[in-house]
RNA sequence: UCAGUCGGCCGGACGGCCGCUCCGGCAACGGCCGAAAGGCCGCCGGGGAGGAAAGUCCGGGCUCCCUUGACAUGCGGUGCCGGAUAACGUCCGGCGGGGGUGACCCCAGGGAAAGUGCCACAGAGAUCGAACCGCUUCCCCCACCCUUCAUAGGGGUGGGGCGAGCAAGGGUGAAAAGGUGCGGUAAGAGCGCACCGCGGCUCCGGCAACGGGGCCGGCAUGGCAAACCCCACCGGGAGCAAAACCGAAUAGGGACGGCACAGCGGUCAGUUCGCGCUCGCGCGAUAACACCGCGGGGCGAUGUCAGGCCCGCCGUCCGGGUAGGUUGCUCGAGGCAGUGUGCAAACAUUGUCCCAGAGGAAUGGCCGUCACGUAUCGUUCGCCACAAGCGGGCGGUGCCCUACAGAACCCGGCUUACAGGCUGGCUGAUGAU
RNA sequence: GGCCACGUGGCGGAGUGGUUACGCAGCGGUCUGCAAAACCGUUUACUCCGGUUCAAUUCCGGACGUGGCCU
């Protein structure tokens, strides 16, 4: 699993399906290649100062990295957008949204995009 | 003991599980790629946020641009004196002014007798000083009183007017032209005197800012320069998203080659071709270059008008350059300890250490134990006759489970934010000896 | 990360060292059978903290907030 890096790979998430939660949005977009899954984070600087920032961002990562890979599929870009809210709420209810999160992305997927669009994985 | 003041330092500790990033090792082991060199993953060892990393307010290094140097002008900044420093608006020491009983704190603190400007309202007057009320007085007029039997005359008191003198007092104001006291005068006034203040000259101390003394001047010179300005000193501009190297796709530029000939109308055309017949006339068609007219799209900071310039497709090569990548990127005016010089800031020297280098951006996530703080409950001890109250110890529970805050090229400062704690000097008050 | 600009009533928006215009909005009134329009009156402000000055929204320093540019 690889991470997002180039500004272009964000905004073409940002196009794709997504998913609120209490302490994230969940984006998703399939990508036209072989290669593995990426994710990415976004924090604007409307959560706060710096410090806040960085923690927001290291929980949501540590959340991704206790899911299981199950969840994602193959050849996909995500990008998780932090909320305030990932500063304080529980962990273990941050991992029960992110898994359900996903599971409502996938659905969301197969329902908009054309039929040929399967999910893979 | 209480109250205060000025510094210095720290800013959770230990452990478990799972991770991130950089450097080194791959001599050994496992896996993958590769012909190999080798690379990647696992593995082993080590490093991994701050006192402010912050604000971006100053000063430097470094890089590019410009001048390719110096000076002047303009613009911006600094502003008691001396020192420290690579430099500074920083720091240290001193001076002056202000505040505090004191330790100590605060001050953009050069020039207002170079010039210009401003000083609202109020007030008579706000800057080559002034005279509203007022004070004094010569003369004139009026009223009353005294003198006289009465008038005149004379004297007195009060009021008014003109002129002269004055600036004490009142009033206005943020500010009114030295202040206080005594003398002096018609009333007053530096008019005279003493002290204080101010100015000039001079002597002494100090590198200097400045301080102290003496003599002289009767006093002139209101405030504002964080208003313009003058004087002295300093400063070229931009910033690591600087800059250097490598370099896709697309569009565009240049060269070469190939393919096309492509807006409409006219001229070209008294041409050429065809047809007809009354045989020199009629009808129809007529390419390119070039020229003319009309028109389409694009271009100049904008609008209108006029004018100008440019205009197709494919391939190969070349140069610039975007995305992206690599470098810049961490050993430095470096940290710690000792010694010496200096009141100090600091400097010199010796030894020792290597101490973050990320790049949509690592340094973390989830827990446990302990310490600290705080709230509350229980218990116990001291002060007290008891109670209440205050203070302390122990235990339980809850909260915070730590404040402010996250490197982004690197240093020196300043400023701002900060739970809590440790520690040193000094001052005042009170008590005891 | 770096570089700039700006903070004036509820909103927009001038201005200046000496009691802050103007427009819209709000409130009250006149007019009307009731409204609208018009007219009259009226409430509300210089982001905060220090300094200079007799006096600061203005000048100076600091803090906070908002917006823009490089990317």
């Amino acid at each position: 699993m690889d991470r997002l890096r180039q500004r272009a790979d964000f905004l073409a998430v940002a196009n794709g399906a997504r998913v609120n939660s209490g302490a994230f949005v969940l984006q998703g977009r399939r990508r036209d290649d072989n290669g593995p899954i990426r994710i990415g984070f976004t924090v604007s600087r409307k959560n706060g100062t710096a410090t806040e920032r960085n923690r927001i961002r290291r929980r949501l990562r540590e959340l991704v990295k206790r899911l299981e890979p199950v969840s994602m599929h193959a050849h996909h870009d995500y990008v998780l957008v932090g909320r305030r809210a990932a500063l304080t709420s529980d962990f273990a209810a941050m991992l029960d949204d992110l898994r359900s999160a996903f599971r409502r992305l996938e659905r969301q997927a197969t329902k908009s995009r054309a039929p040929a669009a399967t999910p893979i994985g």
